[in-house]
DNA sequence: GGCGGAAGAC
DNA sequence: GTCTTCCGCC
């Protein structure tokens, strides 16, 4: 841990620092009850729910286009059927003092992840050397964001 | 809608 | 600790 970073060696060859709030030992407690903003991005990855939850305006924000579907597949996941955005909203707005997430302020049901922090240390992978992958010290655009998501998602 | 305190479930 | 529930306030 540096610097309120983890280093996550991935591969031999690739190592890959991104904020404490994004990293879990596997045997941390809780562990195995899924967390909200895990639940956000894996509805993000899914092209399926576009018009439910999709990235929009700045990297890493987020708009909730149907505010009452993801709350009702929040519902479902943690067996919580009356589930509701206010319920969920509120779960969302404690992310804000963990500094997982903030609020874009005058955009209706818009969140913003803080990434600022994700960088690829090193030297990624031979076949990832000339791909988008290969990311700028504090700026990524939404394409690297995604790709190094399905890393973060395969580690937690 | 969005905010954050308070209490409580687990 | 991470929400869930409820609510007064703006």
């Amino acid at each position: 841990s540096v610097a309120g970073c983890h280093i996550i060696k991935v591969t031999v060859a690739c190592r890959i620092a991104f904020p404490d709030w994004a990293y879990k030992p596997e045997s941390s407690p809780g562990s195995r009850q899924i967390q909200l903003w895990h639940f956000i991005l894996e509805l993000l990855q899914k092209e399926e729910y576009q018009n439910v939850i999709a990235w929009q305006g700045d990297y890493g924000e987020f708009v909730i286009k149907d505010p009452d579907e993801v709350a009702r597949l929040w519902g479902i996941r943690k067996c919580k059927p009356h589930m509701n955005y206010d319920k969920l909203s509120r779960a969302l707005r404690y992310y804000y003092n963990k500094r997982i997430l903030h609020k874009t302020k005058g955009k209706r049901f818009t969140y913003k992840f803080n990434f600022s922090k994700v960088v690829l240390v090193n030297y990624p992978l031979l076949e990832m050397a000339n791909s988008p992958f290969l990311l700028a010290q504090n700026h990524f655009n939404e394409s690297n964001f995604l790709k190094l998501f399905r890393v973060l998602l395969i580690l937690s």
